[in-house]
DNA sequence: CTCTTTATATCGACTGTCGATATAATAAGA
DNA sequence: TCTTATTATATCGACAGTCGATATAAAGAG
């Protein structure tokens, strides 16, 4: 544990994935919810182009970290496709975030002022 | 001041400018040697492949954040471009810094584990 | 006199984001 | 009823930045 650390090179991935594996984990559903949900919770701060998310998503999905389903549009209402973590994206969840608290543990010092 | 933060999708390149800046702040010379030094200083944490960190510093030069001047070598010794933070960039490290600052406190409660 | 190290630089391949655009169903409003 | 806005997923070309490889060259070591 604690041993590979987020790389600069990866960072930008990593954080975008890191977002919406979390949103999925606190239990928000399809794409374009938890675009909003990450938008509201984060104050407009964190915001999801589309072009962005999705991809992600599908990226997600292929890794095997989460499982998308369609929803039952037989009943009406606008097609969806719900995401959940799997017990895999779970692991890997717990794992990212281990590896952004070591690099910032790493990082900071490399980058503090002087004293 | 503390306004903007830094974006998940300038991390990369913000993170990578930023080791690079703070290296310069530190008194770090030329290209390789800083190259030598952030891989010493992190303990092999963080490493600058050489394709990546000079367009870094050319960037910088560009932008005005940095100086680079070629070492003399009439006296011989091997041709350097030695690099330092112009006024300019003693300023943008400083707002770097807190611009990163500010993405964690914000990034982190985005993505901690629920209690 | 050859090999390694120091040193800067560029190149093509690749990955991921951006903004725009496509598509379509539903809800709201005139 | 017609039209527009909203919800929702998806893809596309352009662009930026890193990666690993390669080029170049001077200095020092063997």
């Amino acid at each position: 544990m604690a041993e590979r650390i987020v790389e600069p090179q990866e960072l930008s991935r990593s954080a975008n994935e890191l977002l919406v594996m979390a949103a999925l984990d606190r239990g928000a559903g399809h794409g374009y919810q938890l675009a909003l949900d990450v938008e509201e919770r984060s104050g407009g701060a964190f915001r999801f182009n589309h072009g962005t998310l999705y991809p992600i998503l599908h990226r997600l999905e292929e890794r095997g970290l989460v499982a998308g389903s369609w929803s039952d549009n037989s009943s009406g209402g606008r097609r969806r496709k719900s995401y959940a973590l799997t017990e895999e994206g779970e692991k890997h969840l717990v794992a990212e975030r281990e590896a952004w608290r070591e690099f910032f543990r790493r990082f900071w010092p490399m980058v503090e002022e002087e004293r």
